[in-house]
DNA sequence: AACGCATATTTAATCGTTTAAACATACACA
DNA sequence: TGTGTATGTTTAAACGATTAAATATGCGTT
């Protein structure tokens, strides 16, 4: 059996009628189109004998609209987009709408070939987690008033719609629980990004830091770069094991930093949280299973992501959607890898 | 600013010609169209300045390719989906083509309404990590001369096109390897599912135990229910914990169950591999990470991806394509979880 | 001058759907 | 008989691209 797809003109050939009516029946508007009544129920029973399915494709150009958001980040297979992922897939399909990701390895050309590519395809609109440099194609989406939503990460100078978490608090939260809990040398490694979230995720550090009469010994603070990651991580643990004031806490401004760091701290068979306490950013079963749970900073993922979608589909349906810009914070899970200091 | 989009209406009027000489030129047919050569560049550098894009709806349309392939899986959150995911992605892109990827929870329903959705949508084919009872769908597709194959599962009474790994030497290999390290009681623990990747898994189990002269404690081999996993994971092994004839070594076969399994380990406070050995399918940081590395079968998942891909476009190119079955083989990462007992 | 041929360009149909506008028919009422 | 109104249906253009077929023009031959 081979099968040509059934058309809306199969359809009307068969019931005698217009494609029209077909259309008109098929889409629930008989009664403002006024179709007969015998008509209709004729119509909706060849439909539903040919199996007929509509092609989305052909409303699409004759809409304008493909029912479809572009969802822009750089890794699926990273657990924390993965996450991202799911959930706006969820609600997006919820809306009836469908979700095609990409991923760009927070490389900025990639990122524009992935853009284009959707824009051709006539994506109604973007979800972007945006990477370092990605400024100018934010601006191009904006000037070609294509509607999109930030989402993770923003660039305060732009002023654009995003929804993101509350870093500068949940990293000041962290810091500040490890402080409760006995520790006063703290050492922070995050990547050395242009980047607002990680920005934020030092600043929170080095406030509560300050806030807690400690003084900030600037070695305490290292920025790795995302190339080499496992490497760079390594050597920064030594430095901080060469250190005389070695920190005696540790604080992870990502969940990548922190499986190379608890990786590389297992390799030296040093113990958390003796030798070192940990919190970490980020969210992974990883975390409940180490030997010794790490303390986390839980993002609200599941908020971020329906957020998004929402605030993306305001926009979709009405470009002049006043700017919304909502931060959410992060909850601290405690776990033994924090514990209060012996 | 606003911006209609640029069609190639637009550069035809502006370059006083008709659309079908840009198409060709746009197109690089001007050669075999014979278009003039100042009127092809005026044509190219009109289509520059207006930074035109062609509109890939329209081009669907037309064409009936729509240069999309659906990647239907049970859980872009689950990391061995996400990873084939993202090798699926970059492998098409590649060569062209953009990926839809939805996830259906291993539940039939769903994934009836996502391959509706994304036939409507005109996919030109699917790649499908397949769940239990969607023999029926799979038949669907193939009825409607759908183009397709299967990924990492097959049914073998179906007789499809398929990508997989080896699951049944896997399995023998994973159970050969800790009875060549001095194990003799070994459990597997799996899930309960009329599907033949995971009967392969039990039966090279079982087939491993045989040929090493290795009696089959029926009771060592548990098949739980997906729902409520962490519980029937628990169970499981409070189970092994009362027998007599205890196991004195684990095989999970599957990255979630090993997740599961090794947190109640840790819960109750044995030790791997002194209480357990283990050794687990699947595949992720964690295993590296865990205090003990988890030994596991890794599943050439970008040979998977990628195969995957080449064959479904060679289907889609020439429906006529001759059946394609691919088995891959798992490779052994002996790690501390399954050393050789004291 | 007539024809053939090569070159260059336009016309118009097509993909599957939606929808404004035109058309047709019946009936009520003056 | 004509006019208005309600009801039911068709026509045809449009979305943006592709492409077979038609057309136009120039040139060389006889």
């Amino acid at each position: 059996m081979s099968s040509k797809r059934v058309s809306i003109k199969d359809i009307a050939k068969e019931a005698g009628v217009s494609t029209a009516l077909v259309s008109y029946v098929i889409n629930g508007n008989e009664k403002e189109k006024r179709v007969g009544k015998e008509i209709a129920a004729k119509i909706r029973e060849i439909a539903k004998k040919l199996n007929y399915q509509p092609n989305q494709v052909a409303k699409s150009l004759r809409s304008g609209s493909t029912k479809t958001i572009g969802l822009v980040i750089a890794d699926i297979s990273n657990p924390f987009f993965a996450n991202i992922a799911r959930v706006v897939e969820d609600e997006a399909r919820r809306k009836g709408y469908t979700v095609i990701i990409g991923s760009c390895d927070e490389k900025a050309e990639k990122a524009w070939d992935l853009i284009n590519v959707l824009i051709n395809r006539q994506v109604d609109g973007f979800i972007i987690v945006a990477s370092e440099h990605s400024e100018e194609q934010i601006a191009h989406l904006r000037e070609r008033n294509i509607p999109f939503v930030l989402l993770d990460r923003h660039f305060p100078e732009l002023n654009t719609d995003f929804v993101a978490t509350d870093n500068f608090t949940a990293s000041f939260d962290a810091c500040k629980h490890l402080i409760d809990n006995g520790y006063r040398k703290i050492g922070l490694i995050a990547y050395r990004l242009d980047m607002q979230h990680m920005k934020e995720r030092i600043t929170g550090y080095q406030e509560a830091m300050k806030e807690n009469q400690i003084a900030l010994n600037p070695q305490w603070l290292v920025e790795v770069e995302f190339e080499n990651l496992q490497q760079e991580v390594a050597y920064a643990i030594d430095d901080f094991l060469k250190m005389e004031d070695k920190p005696e806490a540790l604080i992870f401004a990502t969940y990548g930093l922190a499986i190379n760091g608890l990786r590389y701290i297992n390799e030296l068979q040093l113990k958390v949280p003796d030798d070192f306490a940990v919190v970490s950013f980020g969210q992974a079963e990883i975390f409940e299973l180490y030997y010794c749970p790490i303390t986390y900073m839980l993002q609200p993922l599941e908020d971020l992501g329906t957020k998004a979608v929402e605030v993306l589909l305001a926009k979709v349906k009405n470009k002049e959607t006043p700017l919304t810009q909502v931060l959410m914070k992060a909850r601290l899970i405690e776990q033994k890898s924090s514990e209060m200091k012996k």
